[in-house]
DNA sequence: ATCCCGAGGG
DNA sequence: CCCTCTGGAT
């Protein structure tokens, strides 16, 4: 029983109006390498990005490698992102995880999904971003804002992130496979934000399918 | 299904 | 006060 969904010519008309709102989307991470990167977005979980930039601005103008996180420490690091949910967790894991770098990929970050998820605190989603804002892949990371905009919207319904994930992957077309993951995140995050969505202002509110469209304030 | 867990906004 | 923020491991 398949929930209501966009078709063809109303998700290339979708992804048409974002890119032309935002013609070079990218990611707000602050980050000056591939390592970095992948270290801020393992403690962007359950945190906005705001947050971590202004956390691991000091922390990066320090660390910029493998070696020198595992120099700083896992307590050090605890001061540096004390600031960030579940800071805990994610001290003991990035300190894993650059370890496992230094010992298993020569100290430089894995291009493939299945290496970068064996790394302690990469799931699915931190993986398919690395692979798309580091290398160009065109995957698609459902966080909480993508699963919440696939599911409003009727371009990619889904119970879990998995089979958003695979709906999107089927559906969107080129020329805005790699860029629809920014695309989507930046909707969600100042558009069709998850508590109160500013439909009055949103550019693709003809074609969404979410029922309850909110009037201008 | 539950735990981790601080900052910011309404 | 409450909810949300580019989740992952158990």
């Amino acid at each position: 029983m398949a929930a209501r969904q966009l078709n063809r010519d109303q998700i290339f008309e979708l992804f048409s109006r974002l890119a032309e709102a935002n013609p070079a989307p990218r990611t707000e991470l602050d980050y000056g390498n591939d390592y970095q990167l992948l270290v801020a977005v393992v403690l962007s979980a359950q945190a906005t990005d705001a947050g971590v930039n202004k956390a691991t601005r000091p922390l990066f103008r320090e660390v910029k490698t493998p070696a020198q996180m595992v120099a700083l420490g896992e307590e050090a690091l605890k001061e540096h992102i004390k600031t960030i949910g579940l800071f805990n967790t994610k001290a003991k894991n990035v300190i894993a995880l650059s370890e496992a770098l230094i010992a298993n990929h020569g100290g430089e970050v894995p291009r493939d999904r299945d290496a970068l998820t064996q790394l302690p605190g990469v799931g699915r989603k931190t993986a398919n971003v690395v692979m798309n804002t580091a290398f160009g892949e065109e995957t698609f990371a459902v966080d909480t804002h993508i699963f919440r905009v696939g599911n409003r919207t009727g371009l990619a319904p889904g119970k879990n992130v998995l089979i958003v994930e695979k709906g999107l992957e089927k559906r969107v077309p080129q020329p805005f496979r790699r860029d629809a993951h920014h695309w989507l995140i930046l909707h969600g995050r100042y558009v069709c934000k998850a508590r109160k969505p500013e439909c009055w202002r949103c550019v693709i509110r003809d074609i969404c399918l979410f029922k309850d469209k909110t009037p201008a304030p």
